[in-house]
DNA sequence: TGGCGTCTGTCAAGTAGCCGACACAAAACC
DNA sequence: GGTTTTGTGTCGGCTACTTGACAGACGCCA
């Protein structure tokens, strides 16, 4: 399963067999915390099975504005820059649905990359697919207006965030509500049920309760402009 | 110079050494292209002088809409995704201002960290830096009117984006036209124009032509809600 | 089985920010 | 020195999106 992410298959074998070796599984309930934002590190965890929903909240108190920044399915791996700097996670982490995780943790992490610095390399390779993500993501932010920004979010989530190594690998039906989707692209939810029962008009998807059902790729492609 | 940069200056004393004896300096005009995106890993790159814009081109041939990621000044270092990954350049990079730039070219580098894989480490800090910084600025973007975008940018962009070691190394002047703050917090030249206004009235600022001048930090921070 | 909470669909009213347009000033270019 | 370019200030109309409100549908749990 692992194996099917990109930047696990493209691991060197003994840091890949020194992850799994340090490894612990780890199971979550549905809405279940991980981590805050503010938390200590903890290590780097690996997403197997379910979703983990990344999401930071800014308004304090009741006028609370929550943002979601993405729902990470398998095989996702993150939690990876409190490894390097020592500092607190940037996010909340919470199960989306019912979770099986596996666990590096932080210390020990720590203590097989200094007997084996080299792979510092290798695990900020995962940094820097995230920024490169980040980067495009911050830009169709600014740029496109609210529909494409949905079509390509889709089609992203769809990918896996670009971890998916082969095509076949695409899902078809993400589990994902028109709220956290609202929330992701920064717009309200009215808004994007409305844009949704335009993409469902032309045939481009269907959405069920909690889920959406990509039928058509090409035409997804093709709403992103 | 580069000492006062807070990455630089945490940087082991030996790698610090290492990157400066292998730096060349290069000098652009106003204007001029450093490298554009797509474009093949060339190295690493520090600001010691003038100020380099980072953005990224969306719309092909004239519905050009251009986004600019961010201005940096000195003392900044960037360049390091291309080094971790091998890939392609995320962005173009043009000189905002003349400039002068320590280079440190790819293959050099590569070299170097060959010999000392534990500094690859620090160099992934630097990269951990930005994401974390992408992150708040998407979930601001995402979630705040633009009043506050705009409010957290000149603050963010008078910190140097959180470089700067000392706090009385902030700007007060920020070498920006209207046009580009505009572009970088995503909304049009006009609506920048007014949210400026506002605030000068409430003597938080001072706009000259293509500058502005930051009078009362305190303010501005409140101006963030 | 019924009841409650969550998710979805849709409407009407209000508004933030966009676009096009134009005037003016400072800089840059001959 | 005059001309052109680039940046700033400001207006009015227009659209996309927000907020608030409510009703129906599905799923969970007592």
């Amino acid at each position: 399963m692992l194996r099917s992410g990109r930047w696990f298959a493209q691991l060197p074998p003994d840091f890949a067999q020194g992850l799994l070796a340090m490894a612990r599984v780890r199971y979550l309930q549905a809405g279940e915390k991980l981590f805050l934002r503010e938390a200590a590190p903890c290590g780097l965890y690996a997403v197997v099975r379910g979703t983990i929903r990344i999401s930071g909240h800014s308004g304090e108190g009741d006028a609370a504005r929550e943002a979601v920044l993405v729902l990470l399915s398998p095989p996702q791996w993150f939690g990876e820059i409190s490894v390097f700097d020592g500092s607190a996670r940037t996010h909340d982490a919470h199960a989306a649905e019912a979770c099986t995780l596996l666990h590096i943790p932080h210390e020990e992490l720590l203590a097989w990359l200094a007997r084996h610095p080299a792979h510092w390399r290798d695990l900020a390779v995962l940094m820097a697919d995230k920024l490169r993500l980040a980067f495009v993501s911050m830009e169709e932010q600014t740029v496109l207006p609210a529909p494409q920004r949905l079509a390509r979010r889709l089609l992203t989530m769809a990918l896996s965030y670009g971890q998916a190594t082969e095509s076949d690998r695409t899902l078809r039906v993400l589990a994902v509500t028109q709220e956290q989707l609202a929330l992701m692209i920064g717009v309200s939810r009215q808004t994007t049920n409305q844009i949704l029962r335009d993409f469902k008009a032309r045939g481009v998807l269907q959405a069920q309760r909690g889920s959406i059902e990509l039928l058509d790729l090409q035409a997804l492609r093709a709403e992103c402009e």
